[in-house]
DNA sequence: CCCGTCGTGTAGCAAGCGCTACAGTAGGAA
DNA sequence: TTCCTACTGTAGCGCTTGCTACACGACGGG
């Protein structure tokens, strides 16, 4: 059995991908939890205490979802199996939450900037981790995943603004990029 | 002469590119603008109207920064000079408010999400017009803008994670992946 | 039995928010 | 002079924010 302030950062974390991290204030995050916001407070030191547990818990979940993908065909499928995952079910709203943090650690504002630095880490493991699952080498792992999470979070954020088809002809294009960049043999130099 | 509305865009506009927009409030604005939320006020609707005002002003000078900026010698260069241009100087900053907006805007918040889209709508036309410059069909030129745009969106989204090298040779990758797509002859067939 | 700790409810504080009511002042037109 | 419009300062409303002081019940060990 979990423990009360673990339950109830499952419960904020719900709560959070279902309403956004910008605007999050404790009274009604907790009407929606069904205690009150003296209770959050005292299982959490402090409104950032909160929103930094969130954002582990997310985290977890988004790392626990890509470990559970099964092992892609070819790296080309990779990189489409990688969105796919990305922008199903929960882990969509997960993603959005990262954009949110991320923003609003743009300016180096706490906890979010320190948090945002620690999630990116271990998502850029796993990401890589997935790469390594084809029979990529470790450095060109990490080298494409850089460019393939950069450019999926940059999808993300204009999410709202481009066609379903648009999004999957990009989507496309980056697997097509990947494979013509590390997918022959174990190319690792750089080209510039 | 501008009228005392445009001059207080213009002022409240660098305030913002300065001190981000998520907790944009109107006093500490208005201070340091040297006039008071009183007169915010007057000259705009309401915060909303200063913010659409600010989103729009930022627009500008973003596109007019893309105008200004001579052609490139191929392809492969204008994705490294659009980089250039869009990571130096102010055009940084403007850049960071849109991601700012953009995260805003991701769960319909307005005015962000109008706002956003109106200037997304902007941008990609100006990047667009700069690969046609370099000869790309216009077709082309609009798939490739929106994967350079959304990988420059996400790589500065995550910049103050990555290493200034990492970043460069993920824009090198990036460029050597849309000239493999596009920068042969005017190949437009889809590849999936 | 008593006591201390854990959990909880009530009530409220100081500060900040967007916004507004009201009272002006200045300057040009009639 | 008189009036009208454009602009500005003061003061404050109603609300939300994160956070806290205080009292109370439950429960387990001595």
């Amino acid at each position: 059995m979990a423990t009360r302030r673990e339950e109830l950062a499952e419960a904020a974390t719900d709560y959070a991908l279902e309403h956004g991290l910008i605007g999050l204030s404790l009274r009604p995050l907790a009407e929606a939890l069904g205690t009150s916001d003296r209770m959050l407070l005292y299982h959490f030191a402090d409104k950032d205490d909160l929103v930094a547990t969130i954002l582990r818990t997310t985290s977890a979940r988004s790392v626990g979802t890509l470990r559970e993908l099964p092992p892609s065909r070819d790296l080309r499928t990779a990189v489409l199996d990688l969105w796919q995952a990305v922008t199903t079910g929960s882990q969509e709203r997960c993603q959005r939450l990262y954009v949110e943090a991320a923003a609003l650690g743009l300016f180096g504002r706490e906890p979010y900037a320190t948090a945002v630095r620690a999630t990116n880490a271990q998502w850029v493991s796993a990401v890589a981790a997935h790469f390594c699952r084809v029979g990529l080498p470790k450095a060109a792992a990490r080298q494409a995943t850089v460019l393939v999470d950069a450019t999926f979070m940059g999808l993300q954020l204009d999410e709202p603004l481009d066609s379903a088809t648009q999004l999957r002809r990009t989507v496309n294009d980056l697997a097509d990029a990947v494979v013509a960049r590390w997918g022959g043999a174990s190319d690792q130099s750089g080209s510039a």
